[in-house]
DNA sequence: ACTCTATTGATAACGAATCTCATTACCGCT
DNA sequence: AGCGGTAATGAGATTCGTTATCAATAGAGT
């Protein structure tokens, strides 16, 4: 049976409030810094569930993994400012078709896709 | 000055026999089962090199980095068996210029992308 | 309250990747 | 062909993100 547990809402919350994508690292850090007393391998296996459900999407990048609070049920991808990580969602249908037609040529099944674009968010762009 | 030595080339070499992605350790692991004597270090040494020259290409799944010998000057996405590693390259010039339109929309500058598709090749599905 | 057991958390363990630095050997030069 | 400087190598140590361990804690149904 799974339990409602204060550490998990507080690793949710701090999803929801941050801008953009979140190491786990980091986000631990900021829980602390609030005043938590919430342990790292409860961040790591909170973030771990809400990936799970569909609650958070995660990437990787440098080596470790990233996550953000997103709306769920929809599928979606991630436009995201490589400096300070303020992400935007997109839908791309003609992104989930044409990856759904190039496996399907190729014979290849059970096509899942991995679709990011990195940038300079406008703000980060100026300076 | 950069030098050539047998150990670059041995690992590029290794890198074009394989089919598809391969990470570091088992293409240093095969490399020594094939009696060379080339150290692991030198391996992530010119992955990175052949990575930045534009001769491989790599992608990070489950935490490590996976790589590829790849057709250099041609921009190209992968099909990738998540079972067995097979590999099969991409052009979708309609989703570069998806990524740079999206990019450009919301005011991002200097478009990357992660483009990958992943599934099950016609072998490893029928098993 | 009481019990049962999922969850927590400090720390150890793990693994990929990088760094260190003494040794090696590539390559331009004579 | 021989020499010299110097980029490259490699064994091991180190860093860093993540996961496993396990005793202690605290949800939740009765």
């Amino acid at each position: 049976m799974k339990r409602n547990t204060w550490q998990r809402e507080a690793v949710r919350d701090a999803l929801t409030e941050s801008e953009g994508f979140v190491s786990a690292q980091a986000l631990h850090t900021a829980l602390r810094d609030a005043g938590s007393a919430i342990g790292l391998a409860t961040v790591y296996r909170a973030l771990a569930d809400l990936a799970g459900t569909g609650d958070a999407d995660s990437l990787q990048q440098d080596g470790e993994s990233l996550f953000r609070a997103c709306t769920p049920d929809s599928h979606h991808h991630h436009l995201i400012c490589r400096n300070c990580g303020t992400t935007v969602e997109i839908k791309a249908d003609a992104v989930e078709e044409w990856a759904k037609n190039v496996a399907a040529e190729h014979g290849f099944t059970e096509p899942h896709h991995i679709v990011d674009v990195f940038g300079l968010c406008p703000a980060c762009s100026s300076t």
